[in-house]
DNA sequence: TCTGTGTATCCGGATAGGCGGATATTGTCA
DNA sequence: TGACAATATCCGCCTATCCGGATACACAGA
C-alpha cells in the first residue's frame, strides 16, 4: 500500500471529503457524521474506516459512543494536502453543524 | 463526474503521480514518457487518456509525435494541489531527465 | 498508394472498492 | 443475565479501473 497513493484515493469519494470537512473543526462522534451525511450507519462506517486505514483519522469509543477526528499528519505531504482541504472544502452547514433542538424534535433523543 | 474527486483520483496511481512529476518541467514527448517510465505503450497511453479525461494535462499531435504538458489550473484546489506536488513529488533523475545519448547508444534512433 | 512509425483504443482477465441491508460485536443498564 | 443501543463488519451485487497484448488509426516518406 503506497502512503502517498493511499492519503489520494482516500479522497476520492465525495462522501469521504465530506467527512474529513466536518471533522476540521475538530473530533465529531459518528452519531453527529451519520446525521450530517444523511446515509446509512454501514456506509459512513465503512468510510470512516477506510480514513482510518489511510491515515486521515483516528477514532477511539468511549463507552459505546465512537468519536473520530483527523490524525496528525506524518508528512510534509500529508500536512500540505490537509492545509488545503481546509482552505478549500466547502463547510457544509447542513453537516457540519448540527441542529440539535431539531434532531431531539425529530424524535433522535439519543445522541453522544 | 465529480471534478474534485476526479482530480484526487487521477492522483491514485504511482504512474500518474511519474507521469506529473516528468511534466513539472514542461512538455514532453510520449516517446520521454514512455522511456521514463520503463512501460509498456498502450499502458503509458491509457494513463495518458486518464490524466487528459480528468483535467491534468493537455496533449497535441504534431505530425507522428504527441506531445504532453501539464494543463493550466481551472480552479484554486487544483492550483493548489499542482503547487503541493511541485514541492513534494521526487523528482526522479532517470525517469525525469533522459540521457539521449545512452539512449541512442541503446539503438533507440527514431526521437521526437 | 503502400509501408513504416507512433500512438490511441479495445479486449479479456483480474483487482479494488462502492452500496445498503443483515449480522456480529461491544458497552451499558436494569 | 438479558435487553437495548451504538457501531463495526460481512455479504452479494455492481461499477470502476488496472494490466499487457492486440488491433485500429493517423501521419510521413518513398
Amino acid at each position: 500500500m503506497e502512503p502517498t497513493t493511499q492519503l489520494f484515493k482516500a479522497l476520492s469519494e465525495p462522501v469521504r471529503l465530506r467527512i474529513i470537512a466536518m471533522l476540521l473543526d475538530g473530533e465529531r462522534c459518528v452519531c453527529e457524521l451519520m446525521a450530517g451525511l444523511d446515509m446509512p450507519q454501514s456506509t459512513v462506517s465503512r468510510h470512516l474506516a477506510y480514513l482510518k486505514n489511510s491515515g486521515w483519522v483516528t477514532g477511539e469509543r468511549r463507552g459505546v459512543w465512537s468519536y473520530y477526528r483527523l490524525r496528525e499528519p506524518t508528512t510534509d505531504l500529508h500536512r500540505g494536502l490537509l492545509e488545503l482541504l481546509a482552505a478549500h472544502l466547502p463547510r457544509d452547514p447542513a453537516a457540519a453543524g448540527l441542529d440539535v433542538a431539531a434532531m431531539t424534535a425529530a424524535g433522535k433523543a439519543n445522541r453522544c
